[in-house]
Parts: C-alpha cells; sequence; structure tokens
DNA sequence: GTATTTCCTATCGGTAAACCATGATATAAT
DNA sequence: ATTATATCATGGTTTACCGATAGGAAATAC
C-alpha cells in the first residue's frame, strides 16, 4: 500500500501538471484545494524538489512547478522517491536491489521468481504512466501515448 | 514490500507442497529447514490453519500439513491473508475495499485510475501462480498450468 | 500419566508513519 | 532598509505496526 506520504505527493503533482505554463503555485494553496495537511505538503514539496521533479522559489511570489515536462514526470518516479522500491522483494528490485538477509541460492528461489514477474509489471505500469497521461485520461480520454 | 512474516509463510508452504502425502511436518523442523525463527513460524502456520490453508494435529506425531492440494493455493491468498489488500490503494482493493478518507470524488481521481490498474497486473500474477506452479518451475520447468 | 506438540495470550523493543512547532533564509514590494 | 511573504531546515511527538519471544493451556500418542 502506498503511503499517505506518495498519496499527497501525486496529488500535488497532478495539480502542477494541469497547470500549464510556468506558474508558480503556494504550498498553501495546493493544500487547500486538495485538503492536505499544510506542513507535510511542504515536506514533501522539499523533498519533490531535492529529487529533480519540481522547482520552487521562494519569498514573495514564490512557490512551486513542475521542473519537468508532465511527460516526463511519472508515476513510477514519484512512488520510488517516496515509498521507495516498486519490488515486494528488495531481492528482485532494480533500483535498489538488495540481496535477502537469509537467501541460500537467489538462483533457484521459487518465491524470488514470482516476485520477479510482479515487480516487473508494476513497474510496466508505473513506468509508462506519466503525469500527463493521467490528466489526459482525466479529461476523458487518452491523447497522449508513451 | 512483502513482510517478514509474509515471506516465512511463503517459504513455510512451500516446503509442505513439496511434501508429497499427507505426511505431517513439525515446525520445528521447517524452522529448522528454512534457518526461520521457531516461535515467530509458530504463530503464522497458527494462522494459516485459522484461514484454512493448512491443518494440523497436536501432540505427539502431531505436525502440519497443506489443507489443500498445492494446485488450489495461490501466492495471491497467503499474502492477503498475511499482508492485507494486493492494491497500492485501499479504493482500488477488490477483496478489501475501503473508501479514502479525503476522496471528492472516486470515479473521476486519476491517481486511482492508475493504482486500479497496478492492482489488477499484482491479483493476475499472485492469483495466477499456485504453491504447485511454483515448486514445478523451480524444478526446471513449470509442468502445470493454470 | 507423561512426553510431545500445537494452541493461546501477553508482552516488548525497535522503527517508521504522519504530523506539528519553531525558526532560519531567500525574495519582492514598499 | 524594512517588512511581509514563502520556502528551507531541524527536531520533536504521537501512534501504530513489525518482528520476535515467553509462558503456559490444551490435545494427543505411547
Amino acid at each position: 500500500m502506498l503511503s499517505q506520504k506518495c498519496k499527497y505527493a501525486l496529488q500535488a503533482l497532478l495539480i502542477l501538471a494541469r497547470q500549464a505554463g510556468d506558474e508558480l503555485l503556494l504550498v498553501s494553496d495546493i493544500a487547500e484545494r486538495e485538503n492536505l495537511p499544510k506542513k507535510f505538503l511542504e515536506a514533501i514539496l522539499l523533498e519533490l524538489n531535492r529529487n529533480g521533479l519540481v522547482r520552487s522559489r521562494r519569498g514573495r511570489g514564490g512557490g512551486y512547478a513542475l521542473a519537468k515536462p508532465a511527460d516526463l514526470i511519472t508515476f513510477g518516479q514519484v512512488v520510488r522517491i517516496m515509498d521507495g522500491p516498486l519490488a515486494p522483494l528488495s531481492c528482485v528490485s532494480v533500483n535498489y536491489y538488495r540481496k535477502c538477509d537469509d537467501c541460500r541460492d537467489e538462483l533457484t528461489c521459487e518465491i524470488r521468481k514470482v516476485m520477479r514477474r510482479v515487480r516487473d509489471a508494476v513497474a510496466h505500469e508505473l513506468d509508462g504512466t506519466s503525469l500527463a497521461q493521467a490528466v489526459a485520461e482525466g479529461r476523458g480520454r487518452a491523447l497522449l501515448e508513451g
């Protein structure tokens, strides 16, 4: 299950994605629009900023915007930043691989084989869906294929 | 990510699945073979018992065996018992559906649409793989299709 | 009736999730 | 410059869950 943090991140990013142009949005505005806890959202956007998905300006007239076009930001990127590996087992993770503590032989582990397929299926969906696609889909029809 | 508990459960069940016939296996034997904490495994098998995946007999000569043929027990069943919903959001869960706390309209939520596909992909893999298939696959080739 | 083995309840330390409070720092308008 | 406005940084709180263990009750075989 996705963390609350990750859900909030996706909500915020989708709002920014819908915001055409380079207009900056305030944390408080996003929080209000989506009913998110403001301080928590602040921390989330900060993390997204450090990871290059979002850019910011501080001080009066400041705020947040996407750091790149919405079709270059995928759900997979967001989930990995917020919640870590997509894989159900670290030993089948591509981006966060780590051997299982007590595994005698990774190559013959039946659980691993199954979970590898799960990981691939999840990654296929999440890495294959961008913010732009999700927004378009929400408008009634998927206009962008990726 | 799967919990440790769930991993242990799958390991134990695969051992039982490999055990032909109705021979009972001791908790201590399973624990020893797979290097699992015995007391913890005890609790896990108890839970699997209460959920009908496993049957037991107590006292001398007692132990555990699968409650039904290995091709009728799927990874999906096990994961749901141990870790709950497969879905990344409760609002897209089929077996554990629950509305998101702060969702204004479930039907237009873009995040939900994406996560629904993820859920389906995961369920397809896990519900489509039985203990028997995993064991067969481990022997080099999948002999059973389901 | 005694040894064996599962069943049941309770507990515990550690860790992470979800926030909140406070203040520092950068920016723009006055 | 000063002030109002925002983001940035740090640290704490509360709650809940995860992984595991302890101790004994209940059932079964010999």
